[in-house]
DNA sequence: AGATAGATGTTCT
DNA sequence: GAACATCTATCTC
């Protein structure tokens, strides 16, 4: 694994810049969250910017800051390089990093990656997953393999227990592309949000969002 | 091997 | 109610 820039200063620098800029500069880096039970880290692979309304031309239905600032949402109006976690679907963790200048309120969804560090408890906190592959490659997968829940919203992610470093060199061939499946007037779908390295075994395979029955 | 259905429970509109 | 997820089970090809 090739070292990269780990200066907490110098990483949360780069952060405060728009995130569909840092989304493809950031693929490769290493984020490690140091629990008791030992190290994790993952190397990203794939990520998703959201936008706050005031930061882009393009309306973002999906962002979570769209409707204004809420209990939930309020470490994406701080300062970049702390984590948003929220619960969603009933049973899932996703996280994202705050990005942009203090107040934007954008932020990059980590949406998979490879588990280089601490395989092994990866692989119990991810009892169904059957291949390495597959233990970071969805954004509930990759906060429930770093063991990421709701308890870690608002923590600084460069600072410990947790760190982050960026590549040295940027990724070779990074693809982007809309979010698919979502609904919603004005509809974000037709904006290239999402970002990945192209032919990652790691990255999250897409499937249209479906509809759920009620219960 | 791929597609589909059902279940799970928090947060916001 | 609806939400950009995941797992398991159960079909179909």
């Amino acid at each position: 694994m090739e070292k990269g820039v780990s200066d907490p200063e110098k990483v949360r620098k780069f952060l405060e810049g728009d995130p569909r800029l840092i989304a493809p500069l950031i693929l490769g880096a290493v984020l490690t969250h140091k629990s008791e039970a030992g190290p994790v880290a993952v190397r990203l692979t794939e990520v998703e910017a959201y936008m706050g309304p005031r930061d882009s031309e393009h309306p973002d239905p999906g962002s979570h800051t769209f409707g204004g600032p809420t209990a939930r949402n309020a470490p994406m109006f701080g300062p970049p390089g702390f984590l948003y976690v929220y619960f969603t679907y009933g049973m899932h963790y996703c996280a994202n990093i705050v990005c942009g200048p203090g107040g934007s309120p954008s932020a990059l969804l980590l949406r998979a990656g490879e588990i280089v560090e601490g395989e092994g408890l990866a692989t119990l906190r991810r009892p169904a997953s059957k291949a390495h592959k597959d233990l970071a490659s969805g954004p509930a997968r990759l906060a429930s393999a770093l063991g990421l829940t709701t308890a870690d919203t608002g923590r600084d992610a460069l600072a410990s227990p947790f760190s982050l470093w960026l590549p040295r060199t940027p990724a070779a061939a990074v693809a982007s592309g809309p979010r698919v499946g979502v609904a919603g007037p004005g509809g974000s779908t037709d904006y290239p949000w999402r970002f990945w390295i192209e032919d990652d075994p790691t990255v999250s395979r897409y499937k249209a969002a479906r509809p759920r029955n009620r219960a």
